[in-house]
DNA sequence: GGAAAAAAATAATGTACATTAAGAAATCAT
DNA sequence: ATGATTTCTTAATGTACATTATTTTTTTCC
């Protein structure tokens, strides 16, 4: 059934009944991102959070000489979306796009705001879900400042190895904070050892 | 008042009547970190999430070459730990380092899942803190990846203007991610401008 | 207050990574 | 399938930042 991943992501944390869970559901918005399509571009306001079902995007943003830096790829049983304009009802800076077909669910402020009363019990997931999330993210800026492209890119290899044949090495690049053209060499250079 | 600090912070994001203030303070212990002395040390499984009453702390590592990177500073109003620790109960890799007589309030694991069965609006304080600690660590990551060290530089000043006074040049280049020596060597082009 | 220790500045040299440019390989669109 | 795009590789040169070493300044502490 359509709602069974979200569901299970959820169960992670939290228990629900079915009633909640239909609940939940009916304020869920399912849509379909074609390939190089985007969810998200600078300047908008972001109303929604959004759960990915299938497909892969690519988060980035692109500096004032043009250059992209992807923030994050979602994937599969992922959330994402802007945190920080959703709750400050900024624009965002970044742009979010479709690297396959991807089928998103998508979750609105107001919808979230109604959920938090009805079932309390979600300010606990959603409590867990960014514990877990920080967690990643100070790891990954301690990182970026203290070791070196090659050991962070051999870290990406194995906490993702379900990404490196589906994203191209450009957008590994991007995401570890290289050029291609450095990290092709650093595939070399790894390769002939 | 004792919890003055501490009670104010977390009102921010919820209310507490009388009653409630009365049973969170009664979980909480209060210590003094003398100057130079250690919070935390790596291979500690930590138990405790720190707020800060007064003073000043470090939180870092140090990798195989010997070198310290830090990973954030902690003043008055803020909470500190290491939550990947706390959570998985691994050892850490942290040491956290008064830089100043330093005084915290610390809740224990157990008293914090006390306190979410007692008073589960504390499941919403948390989800907030962490969302918003989430989006700060998004930006620091995205910026060190993407951001020359003089840019992280002038960020910093303008972000922790307080801190600036407080902590040594060498401690803030190590949190930017750069030598004393290059921070030295920026902060003189800088100057001549 | 003065010696010792730590931090900061300066400078020379070294290295990790960027930039530019060009060709080869893979992917895409018709 | 075949040309057009995009991605990947390779290589030369350039630059941001690291390393090492020395000197000056500031802080610590008895």
């Amino acid at each position: 059934m359509e709602y069974e991943l979200i569901l299970k992501n959820i169960s992670r944390f939290i228990d629900l009944n079915p009633e909640e869970e239909n609940f939940y559901t009916s304020l869920l918005v399912k849509r379909i991102i074609g390939k190089k399509d985007f969810l998200m571009r600078p300047g908008e306001i972001i109303k929604n959070e959004y759960f990915i079902v299938k497909g892969c995007l690519k988060v980035y943003t692109i500096d004032s000489k043009g250059v992209e830096h992807i923030s994050m790829f979602a994937i599969s049983d992922w959330w994402t979306g802007d945190l920080s304009s959703f709750l400050t009802e900024q624009p965002t800076k970044y742009y979010i796009q479709a690297l396959e077909e991807t089928e998103i669910l998508q979750l609105s402020k107001e919808n979230s705001e109604v959920l938090f009363e009805k079932i309390p019990k979600f300010e606990r997931f959603y409590r867990i879900l960014y514990q877990r999330s920080l967690i990643s993210y100070i790891n990954r800026s301690d990182q970026n400042i203290s070791v070196s492209a090659e050991d962070r890119y051999l870290y990406f290899t194995q906490k993702y190895p379900s990404l490196l044949n589906r994203v191209s090495q450009k957008d590994i690049a991007s995401y570890i904070g290289v050029t291609p053209e450095f990290l092709s060499l650093l595939r070399k250079k790894m390769s002939t050892r």
